[in-house]
DNA sequence: TGACACATACCGACTGGTTGGTATGTTTAA
DNA sequence: TTAAACATACCAACCAGTCGGTATGTGTCA
């Protein structure tokens, strides 16, 4: 592979249309749903036009999955930059891992809601390349959480035959349950409960409870 | 008892057109969506047309309403007809149901999955009456559950503190979970994994298990 | 008994606005 | 000069909702 002398031959060479368009998708979407979102919206909340949006993306559906893809990037700092990733026990990573989500269930849900889990609600039936970008980034995740707690059960076992993946993509659906219930409360506080209840559930698998 | 022409004054009488498209709304909004179904296509699955659906609806807001609270009336039978509800032990029939829950999760997930979670993804943050009807649905099923729990708990006592309404929380936001992480595999394995998850739970905090 | 007034249930053509998408031009950077 | 990155104008299809009308049942009173 030769050097390039040019930063990046694929990024954008004058405004980003597409980046922005992918950062506001994942606002919009998340706030008013993908069906309910419009081309027109998106460009205005980007601030690009229609010939940008089409330039970039081939359909409303192209830009789907592209933000899809977009959110699993946006979601790999939470696996590396908090300090408890740092921690030499693995089950104490996996735990600082789900009050970190805990800690993040403020505010209005459209700020602390799950992208992929929204547009799979609605494409799961009516898309397949939605849906396989959507499964896609969940899985991503689950894997990702999945090596924390595999190392966990390696050191410390588990008081009932659990599997890493399995556990991984139960968080994952707590979570994701979380979501649906503060919509639907208009209040994180049931979401941050749910939580609370799988963090006692991990501890008394693991047998650091009492 | 003679037989009456008219069955009943209050009652339609003619076709019941009101009946068929909540119906056709619980059907088809499960898999599209709400704002992906439009109103003529609601109108074409309940053999109806537009000019019954404004007769019955007064928008297309007012049939998520009206879909939302006779979601909750389908789902009443949930709590009487299966035969744990007979139970005597008031833990037995909290298994009962996560169980039945459990056994649920089978084929397309359009038709098993929830009414009010589909709808309140969608139009939390655009429609405050369907979030309400929504919240409405799924709160008269937390405090139904709830009574049971709170009986177990009595009879029992928990290994942690806990409320009867916050584990019945717990249980609706593992379910509504599980129907995203059906949705995106495309397959309700991942759903019974996670309610096994949520059973094992139930029972280690009340020392059912090992 | 029957006739008239009224209410409810339903029909389907129509409308103004919005939708995703296209065709064609202009700017920018290498 | 060239190609990618935009911008502008436009379109056919579709959308929720309207409206004038029909069919049928119900209450009332002579």
């Amino acid at each position: 592979m030769q050097p390039s002398r040019t930063p990046s031959p694929s990024l954008p060479r004058v405004g980003g249309a597409r980046a922005k368009l992918l950062d506001a998708a994942h606002a919009t979407v998340r706030r008013k749903g993908f069906t309910a979102t419009s081309v027109d919206e998106l460009c205005a909340a980007a601030g690009v036009t229609k010939g940008a949006f089409f330039h970039h993306f081939a359909s409303k559906e192209a830009l789907g999955v592209a933000a899809a893809e977009h959110w699993t990037a946006r979601a790999a700092p939470l696996f590396e930059d908090p300090p408890y990733t740092k921690l030499d026990d693995p089950l104490d990573r996996y735990l600082g891992h789900i009050d970190l989500r805990a800690s993040m269930l403020e505010g209005q849900a459209e700020d602390f809601t799950c992208f992929v889990g929204t547009v799979v609600q609605e494409a799961f039936a009516t898309s397949e390349p939605i849906r396989a970008a959507c499964d896609a980034s969940i899985s991503k995740y689950c894997e990702t959480l999945a090596i924390d707690i595999q190392q966990a059960i390696d050191k410390y076992g588990t008081k009932h035959v659990v599997t890493a993946l399995g556990l991984a993509e139960h968080t994952q659906t707590v979570l994701q349950g979380a979501f649906v219930m503060a919509k639907a409360k208009g209040d994180p506080q049931i979401a941050r409960e749910s939580v609370a209840h799988l963090k006692r559930y991990v501890l008394m698998l693991f047998g650091r409870d009492s």
